[in-house]
DNA sequence: AATATTTTTCAATAAATTTTGAAAGTATAA
DNA sequence: TTATACTTTCAAAATTTATTGAAAAATATT
């Protein structure tokens, strides 16, 4: 296989994978090209290689950038924008789990919380078939999320430190 | 806060949390539903209370049976179907992970495989940007993919063990 | 076997999301 | 200051995804 093909390959399974879990295809794509890429590249470079427009690199683009997941990279002596995609990929992982927690789990937390202040008789069916399932998603949520903070606070040789114990 | 509003409020949530990771907004509406019902509900029932068509509901349910959420739950001398989620929330959680693996990660997997195949000069630059991320990608990927698969065969309780093993 | 009830299908429609591209904005250089 | 190079914005258009509803199929009842 060429180079050539594989990249376009991987940036096509990229953009399909994001998309599945609700993330824009052409964001995802941006950031697998960027993530192969050996220089950093300019909008002209990402609309030709994805053949997208100019507005929609300028969005995609800064919505990476506001993951954390890519850089502005200037160039000295050039005018025009460069960007690049953090290449430590624990990193990348750490800071999608991050961001995704923050805007997208503590919310959910604020609702389970709201919603088991509920008001009813602990013997009656049709309030113990709401509390019930509600209190446990939320024991659940909570130890997921506790473990997704330490994950993000800790680096990659604790990650596996932990693994190794896991699993022996 | 009324069992009604509260119901309401978390088929809401539920459904948003469930569109931002990629899932059907109105299956997971009717998972929360069927999951904050104390009796089975039949087609009528989702209908009404969530105002969507027949197909819409037959169509969902059928995915979420699909996906080992929901039962069909036979009431005798009743001709009608009624519908039941599964309670047990870690059970829920497991099955999630274990059918979005299968679904969405392998063939992921399967794809890094085939791109690294790639030939090339392994002292050229762009040969090397190209395969270094892609490998650290396979190789992260596959320590969470094996960390999931012992979870979805884990029972709760080995769970939580393993999290006070890893947090004391 | 004819009728009644319920479920399933799927083409048409609606809604949501993404993308475009041209105009406005900004910064640099002549 | 004016021209030039580049970036950003955003309403309109295109695309993708979800939903409807009526007809067909399946199943049960008389």
């Amino acid at each position: 296989m060429e180079l050539q093909e594989a990249k376009d390959k991987f940036i096509q399974a990229w953009g399909t994978f994001g998309s599945q879990w609700g993330i824009n295809r052409t964001m995802t794509q941006i950031h697998a090209l960027l993530l192969v890429s050996a220089a950093p590249l300019s909008a002209d470079d990402i609309m030709e290689q994805l053949q997208i427009s100019r507005g929609n690199v300028n969005m995609n683009v800064r919505d990476l950038i506001d993951w954390g997941l890519v850089y502005k990279v200037l160039k000295p002596g050039e005018r025009r924008e460069f960007f690049s995609a953090e290449k430590d990929i624990w990193k990348v992982f750490r800071q999608v789990v991050k961001q995704r927690r923050k805007r997208e789990l503590e919310p959910v937390f604020g609702i389970l919380e709201e919603v088991l202040k509920v008001q009813g008789d602990p013997k009656d069916p049709e309030y113990k078939a709401f509390v019930e399932p509600v209190r446990d998603i939320q024991k659940i949520a909570s130890r997921a999320d506790s473990t997704l903070e330490t994950l993000t606070k800790a680096d990659e040789n604790w990650f596996f430190t932990m693994l190794v114990k896991l699993f022996k």
